[in-house]
RNA sequence: GGCUGAGUGGCAGAGUGGUUAUGCAGCGGUUUGCAAAACCGUGUACCUCGGUUCAAUUCCGGGCUCAGCCUCCA
């Protein structure tokens, strides 16, 4: 029985799809006005390990996952780079794929784009001026009346009270009540627009989300996602747009990820203490950086440092070993006292950290089985392939993943050159010149190589 | 100031009212020409002060410290 943490109630609660079967997600993905770092990576790897969980239990999953392609930063990075806006949002499009695909997320099933979606977005913005929730100011933006809305701030755990006696809260005089937020954005010259009843113009930012979620998935499905920063007010707003809009409810399940810390600090764009996905992939194979992000809780804070990325490889190194040399049937299925415990880690809340150490146990007592090719051993490979898949991991092969160099190093060791010395060093070997021997091995490991001698013959990897 | 959440062994990171997390590193052993890998063994861990309890790291309360949100942010 899967059990997931509701931000809304702040427990976990047992999880039930409105329709039998079926569940529908959607994540609040990327602004695409930059690289995606290392935080924007954790949800996008979370997020599909939770779809692809949810469809190993048995559900249809419709994840969808949006583009946030108009806003001010675009604007503004957009004149920055003297480019369109569609130059821009473009190659930051195709440049997410690229970062997501390389970090083994499975696409999800639609990635609607704010601008593909202006109709919808005045559709509804019309619907809550017309149930006066929301009205134009004097500078024809069009602002949500938050006092409308009596539930507003329940995600949030904020009361409209401290909220207002809060200093952070700019004062704009075209709105009725400072804690208003803008539906709509009056065009000012040279900014892209669209027209509107309320004249050219673009959406504020959270009313796309409410507009593409109700568009791609209904307005009432199952789990909301996204980042903790994204809980107030994005995520509070769109419970207020799209409730009094259909006047239905909206996300039954609200799931927030954590930050990745750098220096025990949120790491974010704007204070510009962030490793980009792409950056960390010269170092480090990306299933190195999915470990990473799966090995701790998603609802825990992550701490980004090369130390911590080097204790995910060697923990994975590790798997691999164990896997290495052993071929099993892609399609078998694992024995059910071991599904049982892995379900069991995953089903509280997708405990992943523990299911990580349930694949360590199995990578032991497959280690312990001399004879590779019993029934157990078999047993235990499958186990490991089938629970790797459903998290994203192990998916490689061995021999591969463990030779494989990280991106920025063409400049080291080719294959057949350390072939070449191994084979010097098997000859040396056999003729017991085991200084010679010693030394192409020591060299070798000041070359980042590792080597390990079995009755099979020399076995090489990188560190 | 208001509201969240967190403080676990050298490090990372789960979890639990009394019983081994797991990984990395260390130490001892088996193995090996020597290594590596692997296996076995090995660690007086749970911020602090009170309370509840036969028993608390785990529940409750106070304190301290840290992070986050209240402004753009995954």
């Amino acid at each position: 029985m899967l059990k997931i943490y509701n931000s809304l109630s702040r427990q976990k609660e047992v999880f039930m799809s409105i329709k039998p079967g079926k569940v529908s997600m959607y994540v609040c993905g990327m602004t695409v006005y930059d690289f995606c770092h290392i935080g924007h990576a954790r949800v996008m790897v979370i997020f599909d390990m939770i779809a692809r969980y949810l469809r190993y239990s048995g559900f249809e999953v419709a994840y969808v996952r949006n583009i946030t392609d108009i806003d001010d930063k675009i604007i503004a990075r957009a004149n920055e780079n003297n480019e369109t806006i569609s130059e821009l949002t473009n190659r930051f499009i195709v440049a997410m794929h690229e970062d997501s695909d390389a970090l083994g997320n499975i696409s999800p099933n639609l990635e609607p784009k704010a601008t593909l979606h202006i109709p919808e977005i005045i559709e509804m913005i019309k619907t809550l001026v017309d149930k006066k929730h929301a009205y134009a100011g004097s500078n024809n933006d069009v602002y949500f009346d938050v006092s409308s809305f009596e539930r507003y701030g329940r995600l949030s755990g904020k009361n409209i009270e401290d909220l207002r006696s809060g200093e952070r809260v700019e004062i704009q005089q075209e709105k009725d009540d400072p804690l208003d937020f803008v539906l709509w954005k009056a065009a000012k010259p040279d900014e892209p627009s669209w027209p509107s009843p309320w004249g050219k113009g673009r959406p504020g930012w959270h009313i796309e989300c409410s507009a593409m979620s109700t568009y791609c998935l209904g307005n009432h499905f199952d789990i909301h996602g996204g980042g903790q920063d994204l809980q107030f007010p994005h995520h509070e707003n769109e419970i207020a747009q799209s409730v009094c809009s259909t006047d239905e409810k909206f996300a039954n399940f609200w799931m927030h990820n954590g930050f990745v810390k750098v220096d025990e600090e949120k790491m974010s764009k704007s204070t510009g203490n962030f490793f980009t996905v792409r950056e960390v992939l010269q170092k480090f194979q990306p299933e190195v950086i999915r470990f990473f992000i799966l090995s701790s809780h998603y609802r825990s804070p992550l701490n980004y440092s090369i130390n911590n990325l080097e204790e995910a490889k060697s923990a994975l190194n590790g798997l691999y070993i164990a896997l290495r040399d052993i071929f099993v049937d892609t399609s078998s299925v694992p024995l059910k006292e071991h599904k049982d415990k892995f379900n069991a880690c995953m089903d509280d809340d997708f405990n992943t950290p523990k299911a990580i150490s349930l694949l360590h146990e199995l990578a032991r007592d497959l280690n312990k089985n001399t004879n590779k090719t019993s029934k157990e051993a078999i047993e235990l490979v499958v186990s490991l392939r089938f629970f790797g898949a459903i998290l994203g991991l192990l998916q490689d092969e061995p021999q591969k993943f463990l030779q494989a160099k990280p991106d920025s190093s063409n400049n080291c060791l080719d294959e057949v050159s350390i072939q070449d010395l191994i084979d010097q060093r098997v000859a040396a070997k056999s003729a017991k010149n085991y200084t010679e021997a010693d030394h192409i091995r020591d060299h070798l490991q000041t070359l980042g190589i590792s080597l390990e001698d079995t009755p099979q013959g020399t076995n090489w990897r990188r560190n």
